[in-house]
DNA sequence: ATGGCATAATTGTTATGA
């Protein structure tokens, strides 16, 4: 099964690059946030048509979750069941695998009540992996994080130490999770690799690639023993009306 | 020190992102 995530920005003002990218990586399963749009404006017949079926959990202008999938999904779950107002998280399984998308909270900057929240929604996934599965399940939670794990996950490390995205109390929420029973399967194939997810629009952040790892696909250890290969496409950033981040990538033996 | 760019709500401006 060979798995992507993408932060599109938009599903709409987005939707002619990420149906020419499918047509050419052709992904099993492709989890989506910030899709800023509600379910009865979503795309679902031009998916389909693309060969893919959408488990949805919208919002109108902020956030927005989706799973695409070759195979139907079943089992699907919007939200923590609790009273988030945010869309930020969907579940479904395909192919005997829980596939979690996220997008978790920004965060704005430390100290805010985003950031707050933040800190909050990262407590409450914790909770809902701890009471929902075990290590031993076959689980995969892939999606924008808004935190890069640690400094090598970033381009210029001295110049992020104060932002939200690298922020010690949200690294150590993300190393939690990780602990509970999950590997972050890019950095485990790749221990070395400088690579990026996102690069702000401004100040040439793309060129000069000043970028942060943000997305990532983590795999209870069950499956992280199956993944055969993890990319970071780079070239999905290149172009006209690209969105801020670009797709990652695992690929697993099932 | 600030803004820089993009998107969606709307049509001039604001909220938010990361």
């Amino acid at each position: 099964m060979k798995i992507a995530s993408w932060n599109v920005n938009s599903v709409k003002a987005r939707y002619d690059r990420l149906s020419q990218w499918l047509k050419s990586a052709r992904p099993d399963v492709l989890c989506l946030q910030e899709l800023k749009t509600q379910e009865d404006s979503f795309p679902f017949e031009s998916f389909e048509e693309l060969g893919y079926n959408a488990a949805v959990y919208g919002q109108k202008t902020y956030n927005g979750v989706a799973i695409l999938s070759r195979e139907q999904p079943v089992q699907i779950e919007r939200g923590f069941g609790d009273e988030d107002p945010q869309a930020r998280m969907i579940a479904a399984t395909i192919a005997g695998v829980r596939v979690v998308s996220v997008y978790v909270p920004n965060g704005q900057e430390i100290g805010t009540d985003k950031h707050a929240y933040k800190l909050r929604w990262l407590k409450r996934f914790t909770e809902y992996l701890e009471e929902n599965f075990t290590p031993r399940k076959q689980l995969l939670v892939c999606g924008d994080f808004n935190i890069a794990p640690d400094d090598i996950d970033v381009a210029h490390p001295d110049a992020w130490a104060e932002s939200v995205l690298c922020d010690p109390a949200g690294r150590a929420a993300v190393a939690k999770i990780r602990e509970w029973g999950l590997v972050d399967v890019f950095r485990h194939q790749h221990p070395d690799a400088a690579a990026y997810s996102w690069w702000d629009y401004r100040r040439l952040s793309f060129p000069k690639n000043d970028g942060l790892r943000l997305d990532y696909i983590l795999a209870t250890s069950r499956l992280a023993k199956k993944c055969t290969a993890t990319s970071i496409d780079r070239d999905a950033r290149k172009g006209e009306k690209p969105s801020d981040h670009t797709p990652v990538f695992a690929e697993f033996d099932l």
